[in-house]
DNA sequence: AGTACGTCCTGATCGC
DNA sequence: TGCGATCAGGACGTAC
């Protein structure tokens, strides 16, 4: 469940502690057959050496610049990253360490091992499939309308295309659609512009509620969707029948693609 | 282009 | 209480 708010909160949590800054002095993976399963260990190796200057973020991604190539982590389904003190006892499921010069080293725990490590020339390589970022200023409500308008699939599906923009996933879609009173069901280019507008506003405001929820929640911000993924940054029950908090009537599920929606079939449509 | 579905993985939860 | 079946989810690949 780490969608763009919880990344987001990532990225200020590796900044707050000075990541930025660090020299990567080693790299450990302890991941069961790791040189045939996980894409680009081979240049992971050759990290050693090079120093961290920024952490940017785009959609789902963590886009770490080091002085020479770029660094991109995916959380996947259930990675977190934490800062750790020399003392502190490696976490359960630690994927990959990379150590610092100062003695500090952050772990890259993934109970699923769905979380990739990429070494790359540059930010492209990771970006190349991804349209803007949900929460990018330049994203306004009108070229959101007109990016949905110009396909024609289902609307639940088109929130969750990291193509279309990024950073959106099951929860926060469903969570946006109930704000924004849309059925997950909807055609995207038989939804009015002004709905649309609607939605892309109740993106934003989900997205930033819950990205100012884990502010206020400091010791959610190294697993901040570990801890409870459905506390006050959701409204939306994720389970059939039970009552939506606007009119009381039952949540209802249904599958698109192999994704569960929940909606109310009284509020959206 | 849109959609379904399998794959990766394992802890949690469900149903009997 | 136990135990097997199912679910959950992001990204990607394949098939239609």
């Amino acid at each position: 469940m780490p969608e763009l708010p919880e990344i987001e909160a990532l990225r200020r949590y590796l900044v707050t502690a000075r990541v930025p800054g660090r020299v990567i002095t080693r790299v450990r993976a302890d991941w069961p057959g790791v040189e045939s399963t996980v894409d680009g260990m081979a240049g992971l190796s050759n990290l050693p050496g090079r120093r961290i200057e920024s952490i940017q973020r785009q959609g789902k991604h963590l886009i770490l610049s080091l002085d020479r190539g770029t660094l991109g982590l995916h959380m996947g389904m259930t990675g977190r990253l934490v800062v750790m003190d020399p003392g502190d006892e490696p976490l359960r499921y630690t994927r990959y360490t990379f150590h610092f010069d100062d003695e500090r080293r952050v772990e890259l725990d993934d109970v699923r091992r769905w979380a990739t490590a990429r070494l790359v020339e540059s930010a492209e390589n990771l970006t190349r499939n991804l349209g803007p970022d949900a929460l990018d200023p330049g994203l306004t409500a009108r070229k959101f309308a007109t990016l949905i308008r110009g396909r024609k699939s289902v609307i639940k599906t088109l929130l969750m295309d990291q193509s279309v923009f990024a950073g959106v996933g099951n929860i926060y879609a469903d969570e946006a659609l109930h704000r924004a009173g849309i059925s997950p069901a909807r055609r995207s280019n038989r939804i009015s512009t002004t709905s649309l507008e609607r939605l892309y506003r109740a993106m934003v405001e989900t997205l930033e509620g819950a990205i100012d929820f884990i502010e206020n929640h400091p010791d959610e911000r190294a697993s901040p969707y570990v801890v409870n993924a459905y506390d006050e940054r959701i409204r939306l029950p994720r389970k059939n029948g039970a009552p939506c908090p606007d009119c009381r009537g039952p949540i209802r599920s249904r599958k698109f693609g192999n994704r569960t929606a929940y909606y109310c079939t009284g509020c959206q449509s």
